[in-house]
DNA sequence: CACCTATTTCGATTAAAATCTAATTAGAAT
DNA sequence: ATTCTAATTAGATTTTAATCGAAATAGGTG
């Protein structure tokens, strides 16, 4: 969804989300009323009545007509339905996040927990610790076999505290370790794939 | 539509009516998020995106489930396709109306242009002519062929112009002439059938 | 052309929402 | 127990939107 699209859907909310325009919505769809009808019915003066009708005309959720003097207004139904297909299906839904950086989430992280290539600490949340554990576990190649000795070695590198980490890796399976012996291995990343 | 059904579909467009409650759906709609990490995502404050948590919460767009001391927010897909459904169809729109007195415009008519039985004067303007012809041609009876000097005689008892307003009739649609002669009678409505 | 009526535009005021900082709560870790 | 972290609540500020009165516009009427 483009920049555009989404304002465009922005603003169609923006302007239902006002009590006055929608019963306006709701005369009109009835039959076609004048700015000094409404005004009446919604007990608004005119100038209040002409501001809503030109912000649902800019959507062309309605359409006018001239009379003499006085500007008829009428419901657009074509447009209104329009607007209504479609629009909350979790693939629509999901389609507004293109405009948000996913990323910023983990630049944060690593600027807060990194010094380099050394961890300053382990975070103690389960998403941030994510983060961290993702990173760190691409310093381990996929389809290699380690040794404890080598695994301690390759984290001690980043954080002392070699026990915790790799006992995180196994509990959030993304390494395993042989039953009864001492060999650990990389597990590829679901959620890469 | 109640007036409790209205104030719903009022606070549900008011909930959606903002560009940030927009977009934190559509981040949760790809994978639940804690506060930090939206406020981080969409760049605000943490107690501002818990504003807006609280909103969506209400309206059960979201739901949450407590891990640690994080709050992790996911979204509730079901409940927004069920606000979808069937939202604006013509007929729901109509149903906007029912909190509305249609009748108030008729009412201000008839203050600004009557005196008890007697007209005033003649509306200029289309839409509130017709509500004074529709008034008046209720002093002739259905099924009834009036001469015109009859037809002249009754509206006299109202307003002196007794020309201007049988050709109204006429024009209107409201009252029917023979041909050649000098008889007249009331037509029904078709907007009331 | 002068006048009347309906609508719109303009500017100002008022009301409602969003956002922030600071303080509070609740849970986890040390 | 004390400290730390994440989230919420409270209060204040800023931003945005609604509403109105006054003035301008435009079309119709005498």
């Amino acid at each position: 969804m483009s920049e555009e699209e989404f304002q465009a859907l922005l603003n169609f909310f923006k302007c239902l989300a006002n009590e006055n325009r929608l019963k306006i919505l709701g005369i009109l769809a009835d039959q076609e009323r004048s700015v000094e009808e409404l005004s009446v019915l919604l007990n608004l003066k005119a100038p209040t009545v002409s501001h809503h009708l030109a912000k649902l005309k800019e959507l062309e959720l309605v359409q006018m007509h001239v009379d003499g003097n006085t500007h008829l207004y009428h419901l657009n139904s074509k447009a209104l339905e329009q607007m209504n297909k479609d629009r909350f299906t979790p693939r629509q839904m999901a389609a507004l996040t293109e405009n948000v950086s996913s990323d910023a989430w983990e630049h944060k992280i690593f600027k807060a927990f990194l010094d380099g290539e050394q961890l300053k600490a382990i975070p103690a949340g389960r998403k941030k610790r994510e983060v961290i554990l993702k990173w760190l576990i691409n310093k381990f190649d996929i389809g290699v076999k380690y040794s404890e000795k080598e695994v301690n070695g390759i984290i001690a590198k980043h954080h002392p505290d070699v026990a915790t980490l790799r006992r995180e890796f196994i509990m959030n399976k993304m390494m395993e370790r042989e039953d009864g012996g001492g060999l650990y291995w990389r597990v590829e990343d679901k959620s890469i794939i």
